[in-house]
DNA sequence: TTAAAAATCATCATTAATAGGGATTGTGGT
DNA sequence: ACCACAATCCCTATTAATGATGATTTTTAA
């Protein structure tokens, strides 16, 4: 088995990619990076060997996870390493095969690159639930911007009648009953973006 | 006027700092790095000029606002950027001179150091206002949590009344009337974690 | 080609919340 | 002593949301 390590770098920031390159390079891996900016330029990789490594931000996969599974069939010797620097829900990261997070230091990095060079390679082929649907989703939306059931039957062109029952589905799938419970899902699953609501 | 740029860069993560050190030093700013991890150990440091810039997180502030301020008044030339990798309160971020993202390309960060040697020195001395009384966070705090009126009420051992008062006053200050955004506030406010609500 | 979801709409009774208004007591600051 | 504000309480009318139950029409996946 060769034993040069490539490592491909997904990442849109300029500082963290540079980051990860020097602490890379420092590990005594002897590795050979490459970078691409977005998501979509993995498709036109060929990685073939078990020694491919792909580190990248959950955000690229997280309304995107059948374009990854997808990615991951094709690149079945792939090891997908997850970098962190926010927060997100553990069923998004347990589709890598390891994580890195920007507070690592040196030695835990190398060590977590190295743990997956010694590892077999698993196969679990988790699917993560989308539990609520599109349309759900979208009612979701407008309730945690605060519209009421009114005003989102009447955004989305549809009756009060269907945004209760959308409503009354969605809290019967999260098991989530209070407006300000459904917000924070709304938040933690990306739905709507707090910061956006800073007025 | 010294020429020499000397940057400090407050940041405990070895990935954050080697990628801004390499950034800068690509920049043509030929500055003078040097690295600390702790916000305390700024205290430690002699700065004097105005080619003097603290690069550093918000984070370290947060809860340090009074300490901030007063090293603001010690190293008074001194320019304090914020480095930025996640959500901070606008509050938060006005106590800097300028502010660097995560996601910055190299030449965004250079103009925004360039910016800030040329500009003159502003004193905004800025205080966060907490606006909202302590029984009224009490208050926000159960209703981002999922509670009703009648139950925060019971556990707060008050009337229902009083309930609805406060949350008419928090309203009234915020000028937040729907549930969903008072819990978006409250989240980022600090109030609640949304972490914590991971069932 | 079916069976299972998703998306749509509806009624009725009950409970919760909102928008007004007003009131008392205590505390900290000038 | 006075003012501002926090914290407490109350009322009424109106609007919004919930729970329970039912149904039809598209889509989607096996």
């Amino acid at each position: 088995m060769s034993n040069n390590l490539n490592i491909i770098i997904v990442e849109p920031s300029a500082i963290l990619f540079e980051g990860l390159q020097v602490i890379l390079s420092k590990s005594g891996l002897k590795p050979y990076i490459s970078h691409v900016s977005a998501f979509d330029e993995i498709q036109q990789l060929q990685l073939k060997r078990i020694n491919d490594i792909i580190i990248m931000s959950p955000a690229f996969i997280q309304n995107n996870v059948k374009q990854y599974n997808a990615l991951k069939n094709q690149f079945s010797r792939t090891r997908w390493i997850a970098f962190i620097y926010a927060f997100y829900e553990q069923h998004l990261l347990s589709l890598f095969d390891a994580t890195i997070t920007i507070s690592d230091p040196t030695a835990i990095i190398t060590a977590t690159i190295s743990g997956l060079l010694n590892a077999t390679v698993p196969d679990t082929q988790d699917q993560l639930p989308d539990i609520i649907s599109d349309r759900e989703i979208e009612v979701l939306k407008q309730l945690a911007s605060g519209l009421s059931n009114k005003e989102i039957a009447d955004k989305l062109n549809i009756s009060i009648n269907t945004v209760i029952t959308h409503r009354k589905n969605i809290s019967q799938k999260t098991g989530i009953k209070s407006l300000s419970g459904l917000t924070i899902y709304a938040i933690l699953k990306k739905i709507v973006i707090p910061e956006d609501f800073s007025d």
